[in-house]
DNA sequence: TATACGATCACCT
DNA sequence: GGTGATCGTATAC
């Protein structure tokens, strides 16, 4: 039940990135609780990874990932879904880890009403999807998750690095050093891990 | 102002 | 395996 603070998210983006398999995810609506454990994550690194928000300096889409730790970065994109990033490294260094799948814990009900329907398996098994699932929207871009009371992260279960697998980041269009670089980290052999 | 496109998903064959 | 939906953002005129 202790909520993950800040000093948890200052360190190597790669670090928070592994460290964040097994943890949960807890999003809070009118008082009702719903979780998920994170099992699926990929790392964006700096102005110098192709394949971050950042490559092209700061604008005032990416400022949060500019800015402290332990924050939400939230993004809008293909003109209809939303991703939930949490910022990591030092204030003023351009860092992120996208929570690309959970495995639903708590509130399935209310999960299944934001996803229409769909089974289980496909609640939150996508970064798009697992924010449809938790009705985070633009409006949690910039939240604090070491204080918010509506979104924030819990230590979860404990998991052994062979549990952990990796490989190239998913549907980024970089240069080839980007698109290989082995920053996306999965838990191996789980259900709900994307595609 | 105008245009091209994306850290996705759902549905098609 | 392929493609359309749909719009904010970045970049170019």
């Amino acid at each position: 039940m202790a909520r993950l603070e800040r000093d948890f998210y200052q360190r190597s983006t790669l670090a928070v990135a592994r460290e964040l398999l097994g943890q949960r995810l807890v999003r809070v609506i009118d008082s009702e609780r719903l979780s998920g454990l994170i099992v699926e994550v990929e790392a964006y690194i700096g102005e110098d990874d192709a394949a971050c928000h950042a490559a092209r300096g700061r604008t005032p889409r990416n400022e949060v990932m500019y800015g402290p730790p332990g924050h939400a970065y939230v993004y809008f994109i293909y003109g209809m879904h939303h991703c939930l990033n949490v910022v990591t490294e030092g204030e003023g260094f351009p860092a992120a880890v996208l929570i690309r799948a959970l495995e639903p814990l708590v509130g399935l009900e209310i999960m299944r009403c934001h996803r229409s329907g769909k089974p289980d398996r496909e609640l939150t098994n996508g970064p798009a999807k697992l924010c449809q699932a938790l009705a985070i929207k633009m409006d949690f871009n910039g939240v604090d998750l070491c204080t918010s009371e509506v979104l924030f992260m819990e230590e979860g279960r404990r998991v052994a690095q062979e549990e952990i697998g990796a490989s190239p980041r998913i549907g980024i269009k970089a240069d080839e050093l980007a698109k290989s670089v082995p920053w996306r980290f999965y838990l191996q052999g789980n259900d709900f891990v994307s595609r």
